[in-house]
DNA sequence: GAAATAAAATGATATAAATTCATTTATCTA
DNA sequence: TAGATAAATGAATTTATATCATTTTATTTC
C-alpha cells in the first residue's frame, strides 16, 4: 500500500535532490527512508529511482509517485491545518482565489466586513495557481474564485456579483481627457502600461485592441499598481483599468478616465465555488456580502 | 498526522454505515478501526464521529475527513493500480473521457489501431463523471477528454480533431428526405428522439430549435444508439447524429439523413488532456492518431 | 420492563512494522 | 590514491498496530 510517508519521502527528495538532506527535514534517519521506499518497490515489484552517482533519479515510475505526491500532499497537509484550526475553536476557511488583478481593491472592501461578521473563518487570498483559477477550485487549492470568465459547467457553478467598465486611464493633462471616448487607432500612438500577464488575457487587447488589429506604439510591464498609476500620473504611458478603482483613486493620483470605444468595455465579476460546497454557510455569505457591497460600489 | 488508513476507514464506515462492517472489509477487527481513529482524533483534538443510536454519525470534522477520503483515495488506488501494471511490463494507461454519445463509433475506430501500436497501454473509456469531464481531467480521473466543449484555460489544453455535420435522421420514406435542409418550424409536428442528456447539451436544440422558440411534437429518450436507429426505420420519430455516423449506418437500417438548417449544424471534436502530461508519448501518440482517423474519415 | 441482541469502546497482550546504529559499497574530489 | 560524501544493507531496538477478551451503551423483543 502506498502510505503518505512514502509520498513525503519522494517529494522531499525530489526537493532536496539527496536522501540525507530529506530524511534531515522529515526528522528521521537516511536508513529510516531508504529502508521505506525499498518496501514499496518490492511491494509493486519496481524501482523508485536510480543512482546517478553519488545522487538519485527518478524513474518513469518515481516521476508518476513524484506527481502523485505534488497532487495529493497539499490536500492532506490543507486537511491537517484545517481540523487543527477546527479544534481550536475556528469553524473554518476560507482560500479566495483571485483572476482579476486590479480587483484586489475591490475584494478588500469585501474581505473587511466578512472578518468582522465571520470572526472564527480564516481567510487567505492567493494569485498564482500551477493549473489556473479553474483547476484550483477542482483541485481544492482555493475554495472560492473571483474572475471574470466564468465557467459553466458541471461541478462548479458561478453567480455574478459586480458590473463594472474597463477604462482607460490617463493624466489629467492628455488630449484625450475631454473626449466623450476613444477609437482603437489612437491607441497607436501611445505607450500601454499593464500588468505581467499574457496580453489575451488583457481586456484592452482581446476586446478593443486586437478586434481592431491595433498595437500601442509600446507596451510596458509592471507589477503594482501605485506604480503604474505613478506612471500614468506623470505622462510615461496609459491604462486600462476598472472605472471604480480610478474614481477611488482620483484623491491620490492626478488622472482621468476615458471610455474605450463608443459603448466601452463592460465587464462582470462572478465568483465560482464547487457544487458541492454550495450549502457552507460561510462560503454562502461571503458571496452574499460580495454582492451587498457591489451594489454599493456600483450606485455611488 | 493523517494515515491512508485513517481515510480508507472513514471511507468505509460512511458506505457501511457500521464499524463491524467495514473492519470486515478493510480484513481488520472492529477494535483496530476504533483504535485507529481514536489514535487521529486525539492528535488533532477532535471528534470524528458521534454514536447515534447504535451506528455512528459524522461530526463536521469528521465530513470534512469523509470529503478529503473521496477525492483523494481514488487516485492513490489509480496509482497502484498502475504501478502494478508498470511492472507487468505494461508501459502506462490510458483513461479516455466522452462527451459526445454519438463519437462512441468515432472512438472505436480511433482505439482499434491504437491499441495495435501501443501494446503496453491499457485503454479504458469513461462516460459518467461526478463533477463533469473537465473535472475528471483536473482529478486525474481520466488522461484524455473527447468533447464538443473546449475550454481554452491555463493547466489544459485542446486540439481540435474531427470536423462533422449534426444531421437530422428520417426514415427512408420521411417526406423531408428529398428536401436540402429543413427549417426549425417544421420540426413542430416530429417525435425526436434522443440520448438522457438534459435538451440543453443536445446541440438539436441548443443550435437549432431552441434559437426559434420551436418544440417537437414529442420528445422520446433512448439510450441505445441501435435502438434509436430502429426508432427511426419504423417511423416512429427521427433523431440527430453525426452526419457520417448515418452513412457509416445505411447498410444496417434504412435510413436517411436531411441538413439542419439553410447552413447545417457545423460541430468540432476536441481532445483535452492535462498541459503537464503533454509530453507523454503515448498520449501524444493517441491524438495524431486520432487526427489520422478523423481525415480519412471527413474525406470519404 | 427485563432479557437478549448488537454495536462500539476500552485495556492488556502479542504481533508486526518502522527506526536507528553500525557498517559496507560506490562515487566523487583534491 | 586517500579522504570525503552519499546511499544501501543488516541486526537490534523501539514504536506502533492488531488482536483477544471484556465492558459499556443502546436497541429490540417478548
Amino acid at each position: 500500500m502506498i502510505e503518505i510517508i512514502h509520498l513525503k519521502i519522494i517529494r522531499e527528495i525530489d526537493k532536496q535532490k539527496s536522501m540525507t538532506a530529506a530524511a534531515k527535514t522529515l526528522c528521521l534517519t537516511q536508513p529510516a527512508l531508504s529502508h521505506s521506499i525499498k518496501k514499496l518497490e518490492q511491494m509493486f515489484n519496481i524501482h523508485i529511482w536510480e543512482k546517478k552517482g553519488r545522487y538519485l533519479e527518478f524513474t518513469p515510475a518515481g516521476q508518476h509517485l513524484l506527481s502523485l505526491a505534488n497532487r495529493i500532499l497539499p490536500q492532506i497537509e490543507y486537511s491537517e491545518d484545517y481540523l487543527k484550526k477546527y479544534a481550536h475553536g475556528d469553524m473554518g476557511s476560507l482560500r479566495i482565489g483571485m483572476e482579476c488583478h486590479p480587483c484586489y481593491q475591490w475584494l478588500l472592501k469585501v474581505i473587511s466586513p466578512y472578518l468582522k461578521e465571520w470572526p472564527g473563518i480564516d481567510v487567505d487570498v492567493k494569485q498564482k495557481f500551477k493549473f489556473g483559477g479553474i483547476g484550483a477550485l477542482f483541485n481544492y487549492e482555493i475554495d472560492i474564485l473571483i474572475t471574470p470568465d466564468p465557467l459553466l459547467k458541471a461541478g462548479l457553478c458561478f453567480e455574478p456579483v459586480f458590473n463594472y467598465e474597463q477604462v482607460l486611464v490617463v493624466p489629467h493633462n492628455h488630449p484625450f481627457r475631454s473626449l466623450p471616448y476613444i477609437k482603437a487607432s489612437q491607441m497607436a500612438s501611445e505607450t500601454l502600461i499593464s500588468y505581467p500577464v499574457e496580453t489575451n488575457r488583457l481586456d484592452i487587447y482581446s476586446m478593443f485592441l486586437t478586434p481592431h488589429n491595433i498595437s500601442p506604439k509600446q507596451h510596458k510591464i509592471i507589477e503594482s499598481t501605485d506604480i503604474i498609476l505613478q506612471m500614468v500620473e506623470n505622462g510615461r504611458g496609459v491604462t486600462a483599468l476598472p472605472h471604480w478603482f480610478v474614481e477611488e483613486n482620483k484623491k491620490r493620483f492626478n488622472i482621468a478616465s476615458v471610455r474605450l470605444g463608443k459603448h466601452g468595455i463592460a465587464k462582470k465579476l462572478f465568483i465560482g465555488i464547487r457544487k458541492s460546497d454550495q450549502q457552507i454557510k460561510y462560503l454562502k455569505a461571503f458571496i452574499a456580502l460580495s454582492k451587498k457591497i457591489s451594489f454599493s460600489f456600483s450606485t455611488k
